[in-house]
DNA sequence: CTACGGTCCTAA
DNA sequence: TGAGTTAGGACCGTAG
């Protein structure tokens, strides 16, 4: 097949794609009137190539990146419908009563239409589409692979269905099994997996087995009958060039108030529309709401009426894969359709199907600098130069190539997700990991003839399926485990705490969960429980192995190879092969897509353990998940005893090795004192593959350590578990732990840390330190700080705050307060709470290990005893305080504010005004300095600067800077009365 | 003052 | 058709 036949992914919206375009088409005519030249290089460059394609000769090739369930109108049966795939007809299996027979399934068929139709409360349609009896096997347990008769009830639609499978069945008046098969899964998923479509892969449809829908008839049946499925390797692997809209809206909000749809206008939207593996943008524009100056490169759209400006908008955006964009889901998208309704703009409504009803998104917590805004308006409020200026800065928003580039690695990851798990790619944004295994394991069981029963769960106790075919207790059993009880996880090894100036030996398991449950063959198809043991007459030991939890039995494989064993197995397999192909591969996207993959295999694999102990889950199976943590606190425990008992003094080395520290799935070994000998190296060769030396051991699943993976080069400094890698701490303490650490590990400097910490502390207690700094730094507080309608904090959102002087023992909500009122007001800040309660703890815990008693001094020493520049204050009234001008000479309380200085002081005048002269000139040039610099972020040193980020360190500087410059300045006025 | 439970985030 | 797991440190507020 020729290149020219190859579709654009977006064929798949035939459809809607040729209505809208058709609309956008009129609608250019529109926008045309005000702006001819640039809406008509629009439509060139936006509108895809409509392919010329004839449906008797050309295939349709194209990856598929969204399939979802809707109602065929235009059909008498309301069919539910995949979009572009054709339709299917949902069903779902129980087991076959006794004795049930061919014969039997029309009267059974009718019957259940009866109810069916009774209970949908429509006489005329026809609810059950065919019941046929199929041979499975349930997953639930080990049965002797015996294969049972099991009726597969094909329903019209799903709303049906689920109405069937929630009823009690019955036959010739004897109840059924209430337990049902397969009943539990998405529709969408059950499509994808009888058809062997996985997310995100290439879809084939060959000639005379498609049409094209001329538009009059758009809405009418699709004609496909067959595609292949490329399952994604080797060529069909690649992937289709995106189009990525990246864009941001800017708006004029009042004064001192966040905007709010229903009042302030969208004044500018600025786009960049780049296709994937292209390094610049193919479109950039900017919808203005009135006049704007011409921008280099970049069309400006002027619209003078905000709806009309939303429409173009709308219109514009015809065809994009995928949108990006700061915060777009929780402010642009929303805002944009809210503001849309609310001054009715037309044109919308194809828009909201496409983009509000799925809203989704990767989440997104970068910090945008803010344009502040009151800034934004009175920019909007100027002349067609000031509009630019806002004009740029949107489009700056709209575009950064690393954003974009990172957005697009992370889309690659998900691609590569979808396509070894099997869901579609949406599901990996929206779901958990729960629909990850459960597709996979749907798939594998539908290629065993297995079946999957739809497990009900009451309260904490979750019942298995139970059902007369095989001779199984028909009332249900309860798991081993209790209401509220959890399994036992795994085993820490208690840490040997201290600083280690000597190699530290990990050895680790990989994939341990993975492996166990392969090498013991666990899984649902191989559980034992005594009845069948009985019934089948199995041995121990020959015929199944007993587990170390609860004494749970499976079957070995040579009975029945697991199902999960499979699974995994598979995975670890393509992981290994993903690793083999990266490891030769030179192209860095290609690169980049196969280290995607192997990533993803690895999630995946190891997410199946985490699945079967999912109580509230699907399909939890506590025997699986406790088995598998209880041969691993084995395995821990055997390789302690192992290694310390292997190499020993004793056994001819050396040295005697120690265990130190382990978790889960690694040991990390000290083999005694001084170095090891190349000859102690040799025999656990590969075992060295990574050395920790040095090691700061503070804690369980707390330490730092260089790491080493070849004898020359240290590879990084891995830290776990401390503060520089939580995000719950204030970025001072992530600062000089980090610094801390790497001067100590890395430099081998120890007295440095020291001197570094002291300086540190001094610096705090001297007010110093920039109040970003100071700001609690989780994600929360950032979530908190989105740009949210009304943005007052709603409850268990953290606020960004610091925290300031106050009566002693004050409640910390008295203590805390917004830093920008603290900036404003001259509110002193709590050194001292910042240093006892945030710094010296993990302080002392880095430097207790190595300095022992002597890092007591850290905290208590000469640089603790500086000079607090900060005023006494008493608790809230503090407001209220009214400040007594002093002498500028010798401080001495004075009557007014109008002279500088005491009688006592006035020889002095002119030395004193010359000072002040020189601190006003000096914090000047310093405030020029960092406005320069934010200038610079900015991107241009001929405007002034509108950022006023609450993240930006530079802009707390600043605008302290400027309150400094302003101080002295006042104080400087004073010396005016003197004269 | 300590003990304890709740919250948050991380290790694996 | 809502949700992977357990172990565990650090911190905070409160009960006693």
């Amino acid at each position: 097949m020729s290149q020219a036949t190859r579709v654009n992914p977006n064929q798949r919206f035939n459809i809607h794609t040729n209505a809208s375009r058709s609309t956008f088409e009129e609608q250019l005519a529109l926008l045309q009137e005000n702006s001819q030249k640039t809406s008509e290089r629009h439509r060139q460059k936006w509108a895809r190539p409509v392919p010329n394609i004839n449906p008797d000769f050309d295939p349709i090739i194209f990856q598929q990146f969204e399939v979802d369930e809707c109602i065929d109108q235009s059909s008498s049966m309301r069919s539910p419908m995949i979009r572009m795939f054709g339709i299917t007809e949902p069903y779902f299996y129980i087991p076959a009563p006794v004795g049930f027979k061919n014969d039997d399934i029309a009267e059974f068929q009718t019957s259940l239409e009866y109810l069916l139709q009774r209970d949908m409360r429509s006489q005329g349609r026809q609810f059950v589409s065919k019941i046929e009896i199929n041979l499975k096997e349930t997953i639930q347990g080990y049965h002797g692979n015996r294969k049972c008769p099991f009726l597969k009830m094909y329903f019209s639609d799903t709303k049906a269905m689920s109405l069937a499978q929630a009823g009690t069945f019955k036959f010739k008046d004897r109840p059924l099994s209430q337990v049902t098969f397969e009943s539990n899964i998405l529709y969408v998923l059950r499509f994808m997996i009888d058809c062997k479509v996985t997310g995100a892969n290439w879809i084939e449809i060959p000639p005379k087995k498609y049409r094209i829908i001329p538009l009059e008839e758009r809405d009418s049946h699709c004609q496909i009958e067959l595609v292949t499925c490329h399952a994604p390797d080797g060529e069909w692997s690649k992937i289709a060039p995106l189009r990525i809209l990246s864009f941001d809206i800017e708006c004029a909000g009042r004064k001192g108030i966040f905007p709010e749809a229903k009042i302030d206008p969208v004044i500018q939207i600025a786009n960049m529309v780049t296709i994937q593996g292209e390094d610049k943008p193919f479109i950039r524009n900017v919808f203005t709401l009135n006049s704007c100056a011409p921008i280099v490169a970049t069309d400006v759209i002027e619209c003078y009426d905000q709806a009309e400006m939303l429409q173009a908008w709308s219109n514009f955006v015809v065809d994009p894969d995928i949108l990006i964009g700061y915060n777009i889901i929780n402010f642009d998208l929303p805002y944009l359709l809210d503001r849309a309704h609310h001054i009715g703009a037309k044109g919308f409504p194809y828009f909201e199907t496409r983009f509000s009803s799925k809203a989704y998104g990767i989440r997104d917590r970068e910090q945008k600098e803010e344009v502040h805004h009151s800034i934004i308006t009175d920019l909007q409020n100027g002349n067609d130069e000031t509009r630019r200026r806002l004009a740029i800065y949107c489009l700056k928003d709209a575009y950064l190539p690393q954003r974009l580039m990172d957005k697009l690695m992370c889309l690659i990851n998900y691609m590569e997700m979808a396509r070894v798990t099997g869901v579609p790619f949406n599901y990996l944004l929206s779901r958990g990991q729960q629909i990850k295994v459960i597709s996979q394991l749907f798939r594998k069981a539908f290629e065993q003839d297995l079946v999957i029963p739809a497990v009900k769960t009451e309260g904490n106790q979750v019942f298995i399926a139970a059902f007369s075919n095989y001779n199984v207790n028909l009332n249900s059993k309860p798991y081993s485990l209790g209401t509220d009880e959890q399994f036992e996880g795994a085993t820490v090894i208690e840490p040997e705490k201290g600083f280690y100036n000597v190699p530290i030996t990990t050895l680790d398991f990989s994939s341990l969960y993975p492996s166990i449950m392969i090498a013991h063959n666990l899984c649902y198809t191989t559980l034992l429980d005594n009845k069948e043991i009985e019934n089948l007459n199995l041995k121990a030991e020959v015929d199944y192995i007993t587990t170390p939890y609860n004494s749970a039995r499976f079957v070995k494989p040579n009975l029945r190879k697991g199902l999960l064993p499979t699974i995994l197995e598979d995975l670890l397999a393509a992981r290994k092969k993903a690793k083999a192909e990266l490891k030769k591969e030179i192209d860095p996207f290609r690169k980049a897509v196969l280290d995607g993959r192997q990533l993803a295999l690895k999630i995946s694999a190891n997410s199946v353990y985490g699945f079967t102990g999912a109580t509230a889950g699907k399909l939890p199976c506590i025997e699986i998940s406790a088995s598998v943590t209880a041969y691993g606190r084995q395995m821990i425990e055997r390789t302690k005893q192992e290694v310390e008992s292997r190499f020993c003094i004793a056994n001819g080395y050396k040295h005697n090795a120690h265990v130190i520290y382990g978790d889960t799935d690694s040991v990390m070994i000290k083999f005694a004192a001084g170095y090891v000998t190349e000859k102690f190296l040799n025999p656990i060769k590969l075992e060295f593959e990574k050395v920790y030396f040095p090691y700061l051991l503070i804690n369980k699943k707390r330490y730092a350590g260089l790491y080493w993976t070849n004898p020359n080069n240290w590879d990084k400094l891995d830290t776990k578990g401390i503060e520089t890698v939580r995000r719950d701490n204030c970025l001072l303490v992530q600062n000089v732990v980090e610094t801390c650490l790497r001067k100590i590990l890395i430099d081998r400097d120890v007295s440095g840390a020291e001197e570094y910490a002291k300086k540190i502390i001094s610096d705090l207690l001297q007010n110093k330190i920039d109040m970003s700094q100071l700001q609690p730094h989780s994600c929360l507080a950032e979530r908190m700080r989105k740009r949210d309608p009304g943005s007052a904090p709603t409850l268990g959102d953290r606020v960004a705050y610091v925290i300031i002087k106050a009566t002693k023992n004050a409640p910390a909500y008295e203590k805390s307060e917004d830093p920008i009122y603290v900036l404003e007001n001259n509110i002193p800040i709590d050194t001292n709470y910042y240093l006892e309660n945030q710094l010296s703890k993990p302080l002392m815990r880095i430097f207790e290990p190595i300095l022992g008693n002597k890092s007591n001094s850290l905290l208590s020493g000469d640089h603790t005893r500086v000079t607090k520049n900060t005023t006494p204050t008493v608790g809230g009234l503090m407001k209220f305080a009214v400040k007594t001008p002093t002498c500028l000479g010798c401080k001495t309380p004075l009557k007014g504010n109008d002279i500088p200085v005491c009688k006592h002081c006035k020889p002095k005048l002119g030395e004193l005004f010359q000072k002040q002269l020189d601190v006003v000139n000096s914090l000047e040039i310093h405030f020029a300095r960092l406005w320069t610099q934010c200038q610079r972020c900015q991107g241009s040193l001929h405007q002034d600067v509108l950022c006023s980020s609450r993240d930006c360190p530079i802009w707390y500087m600043r605008k302290k800077a400027q309150k400094d410059v302003a101080d002295a300045t006042g104080i400087l006025e004073r010396f005016n009365h003197a004269w």
